[in-house]
DNA sequence: GCCGTTTTCGGCCCGACTGTTTTCAGTCG
């Protein structure tokens, strides 16, 4: 037998069981139930696995009698009857071909059916021979769109990182902000949620209804757009440096409304439409309608939206569906009082000059009290990373001493104070890259492993628990190595380092590079739930760097975090205490 | 297929835009 499917493993039959029964034209309510039967076992704090043991599949919200026993057949067979019955039934890529942006499932039944295409190579090819315009309600146009929405699709990346994304919807905003008859220019979607990363940026303003069409056609001329997806009265959608924009135009009295309808996400305005729908009222992008009188109440502020609806205001991060409806249904007092970046008292992973950073370990203490901070873990890389200047014990030992005289300086007088680290190798047999001799002279010891990625879940696991039950270890950097959409991270059972991590007392990291931001969202609250401490760490490798701070406090917000549950978010004497220095 | 302070049956979130239609279906967010 194979592998034990995880919730992942088993959510992603459940999603496809939902787009073959789309294509086979099925009750849309059965893709429904699908569809959410896996968003809710995939965004499960537990193993599913545990859930089966106990026989308490049915606790899960959207598992009824027929997908338990479905999840039942998964686990024990690595897959279930229905979905492999379905795939034999549908001899076409139907997962190809729906991936095409502007294919939907009954495009693609047609296609199949009266053309026999199979896969989107197919497709394309049916679209350049002039064949699709054939089809029953497809027509010149739907074809070339069809056809350059697959050439698109094999050039364009899916979703990107925070840091080109930032930019790029600035650069949007500004062109906005200084356009005529504009106000309230927004960010929303995943970008207002902070997730970490965007399929593309969503954009409100708002305007009056005689000049939200100049609005959206001026935004369309804006330099820099390679194209206009489209462009109507209310909203349009552009790309702009290979990036989707979306904008959506409304009047201010129904801005609130509005922008929570754009924010999403789409899960967590499902429930709430459902909650509306309970009170007798109707919830939609304009406002709150009342369903006897057909009265329409546009909001102007956000949280009127949530009032109405008898719910505490939830702050974007946690809108997921991830519980934060439940905790707001059961009082404000339910919900976390999430950690801010004002919060931060330092910044615990940073390289200078000494291993592969840009800058002075002087230079680092300035701009980290430029934004405040108490202190600033300098952690340069350990010996065995020569590539990225690794430092040799005696090196380390003038480190710590040109650390130790800087405080001598500046401590006292200007309350700040740099802590001597290292970001230690963990090798592959799970030892330290420096001996205790070294590791005890250090404030901060950071773990991290940068090597041997290949090794297996087993021997990863056990790798990296030996590193931190070594007793000299205060933080697990980047625990699963993930570099966002460039590498997946290692095989790691994170649930057990999360275990381990709790019983020895160490912290795991978010590290705040928005390239990696690892822990994930998902994990840092499994960590938090666990009793772990959170370190947030930029791993600036230059002053600029520092700035990363904010994604990793999105990440510990969209975590539930609180300033309890973040290292970092301690002042200088605790952190010391907690560390063993004070 | 799931679910219940209207229901164990009859519901299941809401609206914009496009293209092919001549009143609407398909797709998307």
């Amino acid at each position: 037998m194979g592998k034990v499917p995880c919730n992942s493993d088993i959510a992603l039959i459940f999603y496809r069981l939902a787009t073959l029964s789309q294509f086979l034209d099925e009750n849309p309510f059965i893709t429904r139930a699908y569809q959410k039967a896996a968003r809710n076992i995939e965004s499960l704090d537990v193993d599913i696995k545990h859930l089966f043991d106990a026989g308490k599949l049915k606790a899960i919200p959207g598992v009824g009698e027929e997908i338990a026993k479905g999840i039942a057949e998964i686990i024990e067979t690595g897959t279930c009857k229905r979905y492999e019955a379905m795939k034999r039934e549908i001899p076409c890529d139907v997962f190809g071909l729906l991936g095409i942006p502007g294919i939907g499932p009954k495009t693609v039944r047609r296609a199949y059916e009266q053309l026999g295409i199979t896969t989107p190579d197919e497709l394309e090819k049916a679209a350049i021979e002039h064949r699709l315009r054939k089809l029953q309600g497809m027509g010149v146009k739907s074809e070339a769109k069809i056809l350059t929405a697959i050439r698109r699709s094999k050039e364009m990346d899916k979703r990107i990182t925070l840091d080109v994304a930032l930019p790029i919807a600035r650069i949007a905003m500004e062109y906005l902000e200084r356009c005529p008859h504009v106000s309230n220019v927004t960010a929303t979607g995943s970008l207002r949620r902070h997730r970490e990363t965007v399929g593309d940026i969503d954009l409100i303003a708002t305007s009056d209804a005689d000049h939200s069409e100049a609005v959206l056609k001026a935004f369309g001329s804006m330099p820099g757009v390679t194209r206009v997806i489209k462009s109507g009265a209310t909203e349009a959608s552009v790309i702009l440096k290979n990036v989707r924009i979306d904008l959506r135009i409304a009047d201010r009295a129904s801005f609130g409304s509005l922008l929570q309808h754009f924010t999403g996400s789409k899960e967590h305005n499902i429930r709430l439409r459902e909650i509306a729908i309970r009170k007798g009222l109707k919830l939609s992008e304009y406002g709150i309608t009342d369903h006897e009188t057909g009265i329409l109440t546009p909001c102007g502020e956000e949280a009127e939206v949530y009032r109405m609806l008898g719910l505490p205001f939830i702050v974007p991060e946690l809108r997921e569906d991830r519980g934060e409806i439940e905790a707001a249904i059961a009082g404000s007092g339910s919900l976390p009082d999430l950690v801010t970046e004002d919060d931060i008292k330092g910044d615990l992973h940073v390289h200078s000059k000494w291993s592969d950073g840009a800058n002075s370990v002087p230079e680092l203490a300035d701009a980290a009290m430029g934004r405040g901070y108490e202190y600033l873990c300098i952690s340069d890389h350990s010996k065995s990373r020569g590539i990225a200047g690794g430092l040799s014990e005696e090196c380390v030992i003038r480190k710590i001493n040109e650390i130790d005289a800087f405080n001598d300086d500046n401590e006292s007088s200007r309350g700040f104070r740099v802590l001597a680290g290292s970001e230690v190798d963990i090798r592959a047999d799970g030892t330290l890259d420096y001996p205790d001799r070294i590791l005890e002279m250090l404030d901060i010891v950071i773990a991290a492993v940068h090597t041997g990625f290949s090794q297996d879940r087993r021997t990863m696991t056990s790798r990296i628990v030996r590193a931190i039950v070594d007793g000299h270890v205060d933080i697990l950097a980047h625990p699963t190595g993930r570099l966002l959409g460039e590498r997946m991270g290692y095989e790691v059972d994170i649930d057990r380092v999360i275990e381990v991590a709790a019983e020895t007392g160490t912290a795991l990291e978010i590290n705040a590079s928005p390239r990696r931001l690892d822990l994930s969202d998902i994990n840092a609250r499994k960590a938090k739930e666990a009793g772990v401490m959170l370190a947030i760490g930029t791993d600036a490798h230059s002053t600029y760097h520092l700035g990363y701070m904010e994604f990793g406090v999105h990440v510990a917000r969209r975590a539930w975090l609180e300033p309890c549950d973040v290292m970092n978010a301690r002042g200088t004497t605790e952190l010391l205490r907690r560390i063993g220095r004070g």
